[in-house]
DNA sequence: GAGCCTCGGCTCTTGTACTGGGAAGTACA
């Protein structure tokens, strides 16, 4: 863990345990606003130094929380966080993780029942001897039973990859029903988050419907768990492991709801809060004034009584994007329909199951002007990676190819060319200069320390033949933490360089991830999206990948695979000496 | 505890649904 994610956590657990002992909440509050700011940083509080002043300077991060930022950087600990552990067990942190304990119930069980662990608890929970507590009846029992049953069994986050098709499977499934006029999902799953906590889905239909479609709903055959059902709001765990909320509303409101569901919690609290300095108050219904409706139906009624554009699901996460709404210079997010080359493909020659032609063939009907190909370099044995001798023969074919397609594709040659783990190439770089690109990424060694990482890294990107620093983490969400090299350092070589950074569109890598794309935007170093193919499947991963751009900001203008063919040309050959 | 104007004292992140138990707690964006 980097030192952001553990300070993080350090933060967080300070915030729940004032939470159980019932303190102050605004220093509760101010404790889970530090853990959340530190966690979506992207520069490592490491390379800032142990400096209150400079630490002090992050948005959300005071005097007093700065100065336990630089104890920890020095003594590697924080005495007021040890302190407060004190008070309580450990073991009822994990209490308040099972869906439907919160710090109330939490403390109760352990001031009244004497619990101080998960394990105290499932011990109580074999009879029913906790109804004795307040507010404890057998059916609260049952459902803490079956949230920690479900906890343990998968719990955590989902994959975007996973959570889309779902949830358009639900919407086909709910589209059937002639009593839906409208049918969208929302939450995080919209602002197209890499992962997903639960599938938020919203329907339109007429009040007198509602119970009919929300039976329909927690009878679908997926479901496994009914978690809730009401008059406009029905909950239910499925077979993947996901939960499902479905939330219906009438058509008129549909755009207000949309806006809610759609989040985020803090994009949603500053909306209200607009809202209430002008006069009027917004809920998940509509936007009103004196109680008078202004404005529900569709999202862009609701942006415009306010003043403000029409924000893209993917900004909305309170981070500047109603300041720039306000004065109209949101950016025009990049979409797929923009993107006109595919920079990094794998065919058959390494571990890809497309031939170079099956890929040209797909790329023209895509409607794109260019596709690179690039096999892995020697380094990666296990994925037939090619060999120097190798390599040459299959420029040799991709020359061939290219010719054949002339007029109709570009079709460039290149190649993901391993990065060491001491930060040299896998090829020389007189082979590499025969290339019309070079991806460069890391495979190996993935567990490298953050500095020696960032010295690999560094390396790599100085090299002259580099066009591309492909997924420079070598992260697996939820499967592989990868490499922490220091972005910002890596950002400013690349600006340096001229080359581009690759958001690997694949849904399990996402790397670079937003906040680290947002970064490189900020620097001005563009992006490449590519999708890393390796059969026809993984194309349609671009999504993902233009996604994670739009979480980032990205305009069309940005990206290097939304180039003409000869903008393209140009700045492939700008990169090289 | 943060952040603001008053530079020490004040205010601070919205609004609603569902459940289970008989009001409050929890959850959601």
């Amino acid at each position: 863990m980097d030192t952001n994610h553990q300070l993080a956590a350090i933060f967080q657990q300070m915030a729940d345990v004032h939470t159980i002992l019932e303190d102050d909440r605004f220093r509760i509050n101010a404790y889970a606003k530090a853990a959340r700011v530190i966690g979506e940083l992207p520069t490592d509080l490491a390379d800032i130094g142990a400096e209150v002043a400079l630490l002090a300077k992050v948005e959300g991060i005071g005097k007093s929380t700065a100065s336990k930022i630089a104890e920890f950087l020095q003594t590697g600990k924080i005495k007021a966080h040890e302190d407060v552990m004190q008070r309580i067990p450990h073991g009822l942190l994990d209490l308040l993780q099972v869906s439907g304990l919160g710090p109330k119930t939490v403390g109760l069980m352990w001031n009244q029942a004497g619990i101080e662990s998960m394990e105290d608890l499932k011990e109580k929970l074999k009879t029913d001897e906790l109804t004795a507590l307040p507010r404890m009846g057998k059916k609260s029992l049952d459902k803490i039973r079956k949230s920690i049953a479900f906890m343990e069994s998968t719990g955590g986050r989902v994959n975007i990859g996973k959570a889309l098709p779902i949830a358009l499977w639900f919407i086909d499934q709910l589209k059937t029903l002639k009593q839906v006029t409208q049918v969208q999902y929302a939450g995080s799953l919209r602002r197209g988050k890499e992962t997903i906590g639960d599938l938020d889905l919203l329907v339109a239909a007429r009040e007198d419907d509602s119970k009919t479609i929300s039976d329909f709903f927690i009878q679908l055959p997926v479901v496994t768990e009914v978690l809730a059902q009401g008059q406009t709001k029905s909950s239910v765990r499925t077979e993947h492991g996901v939960q499902v909320d479905l939330r219906i509303v009438d058509p008129q409101h549909f755009g207000a709801a949309l806006m809610y569901f759609t989040g985020s919690k803090e994009h949603n609290v500053a909306m209200r809060q607009r809202a209430i300095k002008m006069g009027m108050s917004l809920n998940e219904y509509a936007l009103t004034k004196d109680d008078k409706p202004i404005a529900a139906k569709t999202e862009e009624d609701v942006f415009k009584a306010l003043d403000l554009q029409w924000v893209a699901p993917e900004m909305r996460e309170d981070h500047g994007e109603l300041a720039l709404a306000e004065n109209n210079k949101l950016p025009k997010l990049v979409e797929v329909a923009d993107v006109k080359a595919e920079l990094h493909a794998h065919t058959t020659a390494s571990d890809g199951i497309w031939s170079i032609e099956q890929y040209a063939d797909f790329a023209i009907d895509l409607g794109f002007h260019t596709i690179a190909i690039t096999d892995h370099s020697k380094g990666q044995a296990q994925a037939n990676g090619l060999n120097e001798q190798r390599l040459i023969d299959h420029i040799e074919k991709i020359r061939a190819a290219a010719k054949k397609y002339q007029g109709r594709l570009t079709i460039l040659a290149g190649s993901e060319v391993d990065i060491l783990s001491d930060g040299s190439l896998d090829y020389a770089d007189d082979l590499l200069a025969q290339l019309d690109i070079v991806v460069a990424s890391p495979h190996a060694a993935l567990t490298q320390e953050p500095k020696v990482a960032t010295q690999r890294m560094l390396k790599a990107i100085e090299n002259p033949y580099v066009t591309i620093m492909g997924h420079p983490t070598g992260r697996l969400i939820n499967r592989r933490e990868g490499l922490s090299p220091d972005m910002p350092k890596l950002i400013a070589a690349a600006r340096e360089r001229g080359i581009a950074m690759e958001i690997n569109a694949n849904h399990w890598r996402l790397d670079l991830r937003d906040s680290h794309a947002r970064l490189a935007l900020e620097s001005g170093v563009k992006l490449a999206i590519d999708t890393d193919a390796h059969g026809p499947g993984d194309m349609d991963e671009l999504k993902y990948g233009i996604l994670t751009a739009r979480r980032a900001g990205a305009t069309a203008g940005d990206v290097v695979n939304c180039m003409s063919h000869d903008q393209l040309s140009n700045w492939l050959k700008s990169t090289r000496p």
